[in-house]
DNA sequence: TATAAAGTTTAGTCCCAGCTAAAACTCTCA
DNA sequence: TGAGAGTTTTAGCTGGGACTAAACTTTATA
C-alpha cells in the first residue's frame, strides 16, 4: 500500500492537474517546502507514477492517476457516506474524509458504495470515480460563464473552502437548487443571481467555484 | 496527536495488561522485533505514558492509560458504526476499525457516538470506554468458570481471532445467546453447554475466550 | 552455585519524509 | 544579450520507527 504521503501527493497532482504542475504550486497545496516536494517527485518519478521534468514540472502517469483517483474515490464515497449517516454538514465532510480516506480498505469501501448505491456524485455535487477510475464527462460550467436569463441548476460547490462553503449555504446556494443569472458585472466578474425570485449577489470568488448546468444535464 | 505506531503500542499495553508486560510479549503483540519495542517502551517513558523498568517490563502510566483508553474507545465505536450502518459480520469488524481508529477526529467520535445513542458495548460484547475513558466494571466471567447447570448469558466473544469468532457465530454462540453448562472437561478445559435444548462441545481454547454472566448482570 | 538458556538492551543501519541553505537553472526585460 | 529575479534542485540534517547483530541481565538447571 501507498503511504499517506504518496497518496496525498498523487491526489493534489490529480487536483492541480492534468497540466503539468509546477513545484512550488504543489509544494503551497501540500503546505511543505519546495525542496520536499521535489524530493517526492522524484521518487514518484522512479516509481512511475509521475513524468517529472527537472525544472520544467510534473504530470501524473496513467499509473499514478488510476491510484490517485482511487483515493478522490475514497474521500467522496467517505463524505457522501458521513453526510447520509451522521447527518454531518457540507463544512465538517472535507476534513473528516480527508483523514479517513488513507484508512479505508477495498472491502469497506465496497461495503459503503454498496450502503449508498453506488452514488454518482458526493455532497458537494463531485463526481464519484467508479471502481476502476472511471469518471463520466462533466456537463457543468463556472457559474460566472452561464449565460443571462437561461434556468440553471447548480451541480457543484467547493468542499475546501468552510468560509465560502457556509455563505452558500445559508444562501440555499446547494447542489441541485434552480437559479437564473441576471446580471453580471463587468470589471471584477461577480454576477446577480435570482433564486426563488430573490436576488443574490455573488462574488466573483465565490462564482468561480460554484458549477453549473441546465435542466436536463449532470 | 499520537502517531498511529504510538496509539498501537499504548494500546497493546492496554490489553496485555494491567500486569508488567514484557518486551517480547509486546513486541509479539505488535509483530516487531523486541529492539523496537525496547526503543519506543524508552520514548513512551521519557513522554510519561509508560513506567519502564530495565529487564523487568513496562505498565502503562495514568496518562497512558488514559490515551490508550481513547484508542480502545475510538475503535469500538467505530466497530459499533459499521456493524450498525454497514451490517458487516462480526468477523470483519476488527480489522477494519483497527484502521480507521487513528483517524477519528474528536468530533466524529462525537457524532458517532450520538447517532448510535452512547452504546454501553460493541458487537462483541466489549464495553465502551466512555469519552474520559469510564469502564464499568465488568461482572462477567470466563465460559469455562461458569458453574455447572446455571443458567448465563453469553456477554462477550473475542475479535481478533477470525476462526473462532466465524464458529462461534455459526453455532449461534454471540453476546446476549442464553444456554447453560452441562459438563466440564476436567483434563483440557473444554466444556458442553446446552443451546435451545441441543448440546454442544467447545473447546478449551475457544471457552477461554468466551464471557458470560448471569441473568441480571451486564 | 556456576553456567547455559532465555530475554532485554545497546549499537549501528536503513528508509521515509520533512527541513534549511546554497547552488543551479529559466525567464524576463532593459 | 546578459543580469537579476524567481523557481527548482542539490546537499546535508533531523526525527520517527523499523531492522540485525552483539552485549548484557536474569532465570533456570545441573
Amino acid at each position: 500500500m501507498a503511504s499517506v504521503a504518496v497518496e496525498n501527493y498523487l491526489k493534489s497532482m490529480w487536483e492541480l492537474g492534468p497540466a503539468d504542475v509546477a513545484t512550488q504550486e504543489l509544494a503551497q497545496h501540500l503546505a511543505v517546502a519546495p525542496a520536499s516536494a521535489t524530493r517526492m517527485l522524484q521518487r514518484l518519478s522512479e516509481r512511475g507514477l509521475v513524468a517529472h521534468t527537472p525544472y520544467r514540472g510534473a504530470s501524473l502517469t496513467t499509473t499514478g492517476e488510476r491510484k490517485a483517483l482511487a483515493v478522490v474515490r475514497r474521500h467522496r464515497l467517505l463524505e457522501t457516506f458521513l453526510a447520509r449517516t451522521l447527518k454531518l454538514g457540507r463544512d465538517q465532510l472535507h476534513d473528516e474524509a480527508e483523514r479517513l480516506e488513507h484508512a479505508l480498505s477495498p472491502a469497506l469501501e465496497a461495503a459503503i458504495d454498496d450502503y449508498l448505491g453506488n452514488p454518482q456524485r458526493d455532497p458537494h455535487g463531485h463526481p464519484i470515480p467508479g471502481p476502476q477510475g472511471e469518471l463520466p464527462p462533466e456537463g457543468d460550467v463556472a457559474l460566472g460563464d452561464w449565460p443571462l436569463d437561461r434556468p440553471a441548476k447548480v451541480s457543484q460547490v467547493p468542499d475546501r473552502d468552510v468560509e465560502k462553503l457556509a455563505w452558500l449555504e445559508a444562501q440555499g446556494l446547494v447542489p441541485g437548487r434552480e437559479l437564473r443569472l441576471v446580471a453580471r458585472d463587468p470589471f471584477d466578474g461577480g454576477v446577480t443571481v435570482k433564486l426563488d425570485g430573490k436576488l443574490l449577489q455573488v462574488a466573483a470568488s465565490v462564482a468561480d467555484e460554484v458549477r453549473v448546468s441546465g435542466e436536463g444535464a449532470t
